[in-house]
DNA sequence: AGGATGATCGTCT
DNA sequence: GACGATCATCCTC
């Protein structure tokens, strides 16, 4: 999914970016939400593949997910960052900053620029929707992986599921899990 | 550049 | 009643 594009459009105006930055939950990972089964909030993690997983954490933010698995597997890859594409003087004003590298770079950053929350949960981003998944022209090169970021769980947090584009600007996270 | 902390609430035990 | 797939802020090196 890297390279990929992902977009927004809203009464206010279109946003949206370049991914650069994922992180892979897979099947039979403690790490995911999807690890214990199915419920409501986690439901969509169970649907086809390339649908929104929107999810609320720590009581203030929103994590945007693709489901990346058929039908009756849960799994998802959350973005991480994008690089800003679109709507950058609209991204800032949601964001209510004005450093480009504080717009997109990290789940929630993202998640507000592009005004994406759980009234989005279940899109299908393939569709001629608001919220939007575009493959790239052509696919991305120099792909670097690492461990993935804030996974306390021992075992599920040595395992390289954490996929980025190397040498881009627009990463979240600790740069030494970035050279 | 990197570590500690508080905010804040839905979800699960 | 505890704990997050986080962020902004404050702190020390």
């Amino acid at each position: 999914m890297i390279g990929w594009r992902l977009v927004h459009r809203t009464p206010e105006g279109l946003t949206g970016g370049r991914i650069v930055e994922t992180e892979a939950y897979v099947l039979g990972d403690p790490a995911s939400h999807a690890f214990r089964g199915e419920r409501p909030r986690n439901r969509v993690m169970f649907g086809p593949p390339f649908h929104a997983y929107v999810y609320r954490i720590y009581g203030r933010y929103w994590c945007f997910n693709v489901t990346s698995e058929p039908l009756g597997t849960g799994a998802g890859v959350l973005v991480r960052a994008l690089e800003p594409g679109e709507g950058l003087a609209l991204m800032r004003e949601r964001r209510g900053v004005d450093a480009d590298r504080l717009l997109c770079s990290g789940p929630s950053r993202l998640a507000q620029a592009l005004a994406i929350d759980g009234s989005l949960d279940g899109s299908d981003l393939l569709a001629r929707g608001a919220l939007r998944l575009e493959p790239p022209l052509s696919p991305a090169t120099r792909i670097g992986r690492s461990r993935r970021i804030g996974i306390g769980h021992p075992g599920a947090a040595r395992r390289l599921l954490r996929f980025y584009e190397k040498g881009s600007v627009w990463l979240s996270g600790p740069k030494k899990l970035s050279p």
